[in-house]
DNA sequence: TCCAAATTTTTACAATTCATAAACATTCTG
DNA sequence: CAGAATGTTTATGAATTGTAAAAATTTGGA
């Protein structure tokens, strides 16, 4: 494997000039200038980002709130989080480790220090983009895959599902032979998990 | 099926006399007289309760925080939920309704209007036990059924279970039969929802 | 200790699911 | 319209999973 440019996604309506430099010393940054786009962005490329910086200081959502939403995701359960706190809020700043942000940063603070706690992070980080990638697959499968995926994840079998759908079970089984190797999983109890914790099916 | 007696779950630290009430008018009424015992109670009898009152005004723990702490459970998601508000708070009792109460009732009130509101609700509420009975049924598993089980639901197939178990893969066979019928599903794929779903696993 | 019950393991056979490859119809898109 | 993507169908062998009955082991109480 090579070692591929890190990429941080950056929620902090000021980012600037963190961006840039992170930027020149060799990382992917895309900024988001609130939580919301930052949400946004996080969960529609939910294979894309390495690390999160996420300031506290936003108006509409502040960084704590992002941190819960993100947290709440099952798909970010490793996602390595540094929070950027305005004041020297001991109180939060413990509040906030305990809603799961994996380290934390004093504004203003010097680059080289952000830097350092970043590379750590990094390097001791089991977040893997693997699982994510699988989600991103589900979304990407076909309606007819999804449905089937569905039925799959309800605890069907595939005459019950031919039979729901109006196919044949060979049929079933091709489709299902087509999800189980665009999302990467070997039989229907892995696909039925990941379809269970993507989440993707509550709407 | 015969029509069984309603067992209610009051959460209330008063509650006479509206719990002598409702078992003279034929529900089985067991009282908690605080949330924590509530909560326990209600956990620990997953399929006993057909309906739950729950108090507001409680010390400790006030309704508002049992009602959450229930419906984050996936077990409860639809048990009915009568809340008791002490205080005529129409903010609370929209966001009560809204995080997940099914009904509320003001005190003081008069006992046929509750009744007519248990009733009705009963009536129309799809709750059902069976899901319950089957998360009752998984605790009741074996050690090594429960162990069997956890793997199966974490992805692995017979044979994995059977390497990292050192038993052979037929053992796993009968073990996993045995838990289909003990739980009541038919195949690997329910038996691994229910798993993740009751929850007995992050122990 | 000894028995009975519960748990764990094993066997043999039946059923379902999975893997692979290929073809063809339909729908979508530039 | 042509090409691409999607959906359906077929066929066959391999692998995994499910069912039923029984033997071995462990556990707990009389």
């Amino acid at each position: 494997m090579m070692d591929e440019i890190k990429k941080i996604l950056m929620i902090d309506d000021n980012p600037n000039p963190t961006a840039d430099m992170l930027n020149m010393y060799g990382f992917e940054t895309t900024v988001c200038l609130n939580g919301e786009l930052g949400l946004t962005e996080l969960f529609q490329n939910a294979d894309k980002y390495d690390l999160v910086l996420l300031d506290v200081m936003m108006p509409i959502m502040d960084g704590w709130e992002v941190l819960k939403s993100i947290r709440n995701s099952s798909l970010f359960k490793n996602i390595p989080i540094i929070m950027l706190t305005a004041v020297d809020d001991d109180y939060k700043q413990v509040s906030g480790l305990k809603q799961g942000a994996d380290d934390y940063i004093v504004k203003p603070f010097v680059f080289p220090n952000l830097l350092a706690r970043i590379e750590a992070l990094l390097r001791r980080s089991s977040w893997n983009k693997t699982d994510a990638k699988k989600h991103e697959a589900i979304k990407n499968l076909t309606e007819r895959e999804k449905e089937i995926l569905k039925l799959v994840a309800g605890g069907s079998s595939n005459s019950q599902i031919a039979e729901k759908l109006y196919i044949r079970e060979i049929t079933v089984k091709t489709h299902l032979n087509n999800i189980y190797r665009k999302i990467g999983v070997e039989n229907r109890v892995q696909a039925t998990i990941l379809a269970m914790n993507s989440g993707i099916f509550e709407t």
